[in-house]
DNA sequence: GCATCTATACTCGGATAAGCGATGTCCGAGTACTGGAGG
DNA sequence: CCTCCAGTACTCGGACATCGCTTATCCGAGTATAGATGC
């Protein structure tokens, strides 16, 4: 039961990629740079970079001047989106229907929702997910620039001197 | 991102565990007869309720007409106690405080604390937990009652035939 | 000087290995019962 | 008939294998740029 690293190195990446997209309009980066960030293994990074471009969070454009940026406004991607991205859509407790195999077990029946148990379970992952997507990343960006003024335009300054 | 099969067997024997208190009081089940009802691999499920033992939720007792039982009332059991007795008590979203590793990180802040991502992603750690604490395995009990009246007294049946 | 073409360097993307935790299994230590022997 | 004792069967508990997924890496396909060449 632990998320995996590559959610945190999306979420993360995802505000980096806001804060540059405010810099320059077109401007991409490419796994390198994100990745030299914060001092990641770049192909892994990479990695969980293309799931997000499957879940259309992200688009990438190969070549020179290539690279990730975002494809949609922070304000309308979620911390949610994001774990699904990168883990995918199964909830944290899989029901495998263990009353199925017990004496009164009926074969046709769907414990995932008759299981009482279950639903309990499952009502929590609900109260997970709500409270993963009840926040944008641009809540989260607009935090960032109330508590910490001045690591915005540190960051932009950053990724604008790797260019060179 | 999976919770651990163990979690759903545990909740499931503690249930059962409940059923047969109800019948005689002194009467342990031992592994085999709690694996048996599900089918499950007796020596694994073994593995798990002795977690639940050092957890302070079941009490052993070994030799003949040993086995396990409940060590407090269902009432005072929730599940999410189940889940920290099998799971730990990791948080699902573990901050590897990457932004230490980035330009401007600070060797000396915490950022579990301090990173508003890591923030975000523990307030809905923590919608998960309340949710799981939220009711207690009586509440459960009471609830199959109502919903599958004739289950409890099945299961009792089974429990007492199979023990000749 | 300008257009075109070729070579080059850079990027993503998916296919391919390694490490570690969940899963599954086994045997030893300890305990209560059972049967018999002795008083 | 009662008591004591030894053997036995049963149970948990932790140590020992196995499997799958997360982690990590590499190389090939495609593209934009830069430079050279011809007009």
């Amino acid at each position: 039961m632990k998320l995996s690293q590559g959610v945190e190195w999306a979420l993360h990446t995802c505000l980096n990629l806001g804060w540059i997209e405010e810099e320059g309009e077109g401007a991409a980066a490419p796994t390198a740079r994100l990745a030299a960030f914060y001092d990641l293994p770049p192909a892994y990074l990479n990695k969980q970079l293309q799931a997000l471009v499957r879940a259309g969070i992200l688009s990438s454009t190969p070549g020179p001047r290539g690279g990730f940026r975002l494809a949609r406004r922070l304000d309308e991607i979620t911390p949610l989106d994001i774990v699904v991205a990168i883990e995918g859509r199964a909830e944290a407790f899989e029901c495998v229907q263990i009353l199925r195999d017990g004496p009164g077990g009926d074969a046709a029946t769907d414990y995932r929702s008759a299981c009482l148990i279950s639903q309990t379970m499952s009502k929590a992952d609900l109260a997970w997910r709500n409270a993963l997507a009840s926040e944008t990343l641009a809540d989260i960006r607009d935090r960032v620039v109330r508590t910490y003024s001045q690591s915005p335009q540190a960051t932009r300054d950053w990724f604008q001197n790797a260019r060179r």
